[in-house]
DNA sequence: TTATATTGTTTTGTAACATAACATTCTCGA
DNA sequence: TCGAGAATGTTATGTTACAAAACAATATAA
């Protein structure tokens, strides 16, 4: 439990030290925020190019992946589980319903609930996604210089949101 | 969690890993770009509660920063700096002129274009502002695990971005 | 000069995201 | 068992971020 303003900030490529004793108007790259930010928008930038030819968003494409992955889970299940307010996970369900690629089925457990599959042209759909997911997947990983690096990343983005697991 | 590439995949030379056998259907764990996401939004999350009082925006707050350390930049400039279309530019220090933070002089060497200052009060409101953003960003540090975390997560975005710093 | 490019701006459209209200169905304590 | 309240999916609505097109004023270049 190191005291965060104990040490010093190392600057972190070419970027002034602050000596003054208020805090430092902040350079822009030390804002973890503003890294963060540009970077999702780099990584989702090309995930969209990559996309494109299948006509899938990110959020179209973590719900079949869940889909395939964990099927029968309900409809709020998987909106709560990947941050969607199940209002607005209404009309990208229908998408992908009236698409053909997943199904809403009736529970008899609970009449009010419906359990998502994929479809068998879904599942095909699945196939071809990973596949083109796999090669931005590596495109990032070429770019973070490797595969080792690629963990070290997912370890540190994993702290950030620890306790909010959900 | 890392199902699908084992500890050992190195594909990352460019030869594909899986070009023949179909790729797995990812986890959500293994995605770049869904962590980055949901981290980017839980730090904007705190960003955002940690400035309700001064009410700022992370894109407000940003302006201001580049600004503070860069006074005199044109207006375009400080847009393509920060990755935001000049059309959209507009309303952003339009609310920050309106609240007396920052103003657009007219640059007499091209009168077309709009330098850009911090006024008296915005110098003031920076000040407050840094230290905000100081606990802030002290915040994420202590969930990274100290100034050490920090940079090395700084350092993996910068490769992500490396070829569209502007 | 004339043609072309840049700067700031307005307008407009789209997509993401949140909130409130509702009908249906379930749960559970009195 | 009933009835109050919660959960589920849905509709409707508003807000915000972001992108694209067009424009006037000015600068630059041929």
């Amino acid at each position: 439990m190191n005291t965060q303003t104990g040490e010093k900030t190392k600057p972190v490529s070419g970027v002034k030290p602050n000596a003054s004793q208020g805090a430092a108007v902040p350079a822009l790259g030390d804002i973890i925020g503003y890294k963060l930010r540009r970077a999702q928008l780099m990584v989702f930038q090309d995930f969209i190019e990559s996309f494109s030819r299948l006509k899938l968003r990110p959020a179209e494409f973590s719900v079949l992946a869940v889909i395939a992955t964990q099927p029968g889970l309900k409809q709020s299940e998987i909106a709560s589980m990947l941050g969607i307010k199940r209002a607005n996970f209404v009309a990208l369900m229908d998408g992908l319903e009236r698409r053909g690629l997943a199904e809403r089925r009736k529970a008899d457990s609970d009449r009010r609930s419906h359990s998502l599959h994929l479809t068998p042209e879904g599942a095909r759909f699945v196939k071809k996604m990973s596949a083109v997911w796999q090669s931005h997947e590596d495109r990032l990983i070429t770019r973070l210089g490797g595969t080792e690096e690629r963990d070290r990343l997912i370890t540190l983005l994993d702290r950030l949101l620890d306790d909010e697991e959900g």
